[in-house]
DNA sequence: TAATAATTGCCATGCACGTTGTATTGTAGC
DNA sequence: GCTACAATACAACGTGCATGGCAATTATTA
């Protein structure tokens, strides 16, 4: 009784794409519940896939945690870029515009991205019993392409003199330090859009001027 | 012949802080190994002492790790305290002070405190299948505590005219990010004193100062 | 040293889960 | 409709692990 229920709308039918559905129920149980925790059986039925399906795709519960974690880095490095390509293609104004910059950054966790981080943090904790190349790949593909990204953006307005030029690199990670929220959704409370308004603004005007009197 | 070898000295004997014992090792095996993996078996194991003594003073798995969470927010939020009261007691140069307080407050990564902040990523990402309750409890006993404190000792800063006095709760969090190391211990490269010195430096002058070019 | 409490070793139970084999059935293209 | 192949249901195996029960043993205290 406890195979039939958990899986609603089996239609039973629809050869092809469930690899992909795997791979989105996996990333939704695996945010959710961890590697460890999380099982085959109800990886497949948020998939709306049989357990010997799985195994028909991926050999492994860990080669299947490597593949999520590879797409979701993409998918990430993906739509984050394109927000920093958006923001920063017609910069004026620079408190500003660096603002609007900040609530699109930090605003999308309300969604779907909402599971990426969730993944991120099970990679985080998870890290020591995770193979070095697949943490090494997971890198690559999200996190320091995205800085790459970003540092370049601000090396370029270091060079029309809107920014200091000196590491361009740190200046990068301190931005998204300054206009990303802390406290990884304990207690589930979204942030208003007021909110996070008002905590990205502090986070530019840091960036910019710092917390100094005389500045 | 599990079971005999993985304890080295066990001299049978010693009553009394058996319960202090358990809580060490069950630190180390929770932060090393999350809580779904971790076993009462390599908690005993660890801490010298028999699977049915970690029963005797703890009722479940569950009670055990709350317990060990709570202590271990206790004693960095002690830790931390005291690094702040240290440095925030003595401030005459505000940049030179600022960076040596980040600096006692980044380098202690490398000793003990490693498995309390291990063992933080593990209560982030395991937050969903934490009861609420406990989550508060250790929230308010450990981070919120010791952002509390440092933001005080920023509004008497502030009163002192050094830094401005807009929400010190912000700007507390902000110095904390300005001069904590990224990336949590991927490929267990500990970052030298020099790499220390260096990152705390550029986080204390965007912290005061910021990045733009004018200021 | 006697009595009380804590610790241990060992066994046992029950469950959850990864993984595989196999026979059956549905689907796509000829 | 027939064939080749993917998907499924079902069952089974082995294992690891949380948890509990005793009885023997050791430490603490009076």
């Amino acid at each position: 009784m406890t195979r039939s229920d958990t899986a609603k709308s089996r239609p039973r039918g629809g050869l092809a794409d469930k690899r992909r559905a795997i791979l989105t129920g996996a990333l939704t149980v695996f945010a959710r519940d961890g590697y460890t925790r999380a099982s085959i059986d109800a990886i497949a039925a948020e998939a709306g896939v049989s357990t010997r399906t799985v195994y028909n795709h991926f050999t492994d519960k860990a080669e299947l945690f490597q593949s999520v974690i590879q797409e979701s880095a993409n998918r990430a490095a993906e739509a984050q870029i394109a927000v920093i390509d958006r923001h920063f293609h017609k910069i004026t104004d620079l408190e500003q515009d660096l603002i609007e910059f900040g609530i699109a950054w930090a605003t999308p966790m309300t969604a779907e991205h909402a599971k990426h981080f969730a993944l991120v943090r099970q990679i985080n904790a998870d890290a020591g019993h995770i193979p070095k190349e697949a943490i090494d790949a997971w890198q690559q593909a999200g996190p320091q392409r995205v800085r790459r990204e970003l540092a370049d953006r601000i090396r370029q307005l270091a060079d029309r003199g809107l920014l200091r030029g000196d590491d361009p690199e740190r200046t990068a990670i301190h931005l998204v330090l300054l206009v990303s929220d802390v406290e990884p959704s304990y207690s589930a409370i979204t942030p208003t859009e007021e909110e996070i308004t008002e905590m990205v603004t502090a986070g530019v005007r840091a960036f910019l001027h710092g917390h100094a009197r005389d500045s």
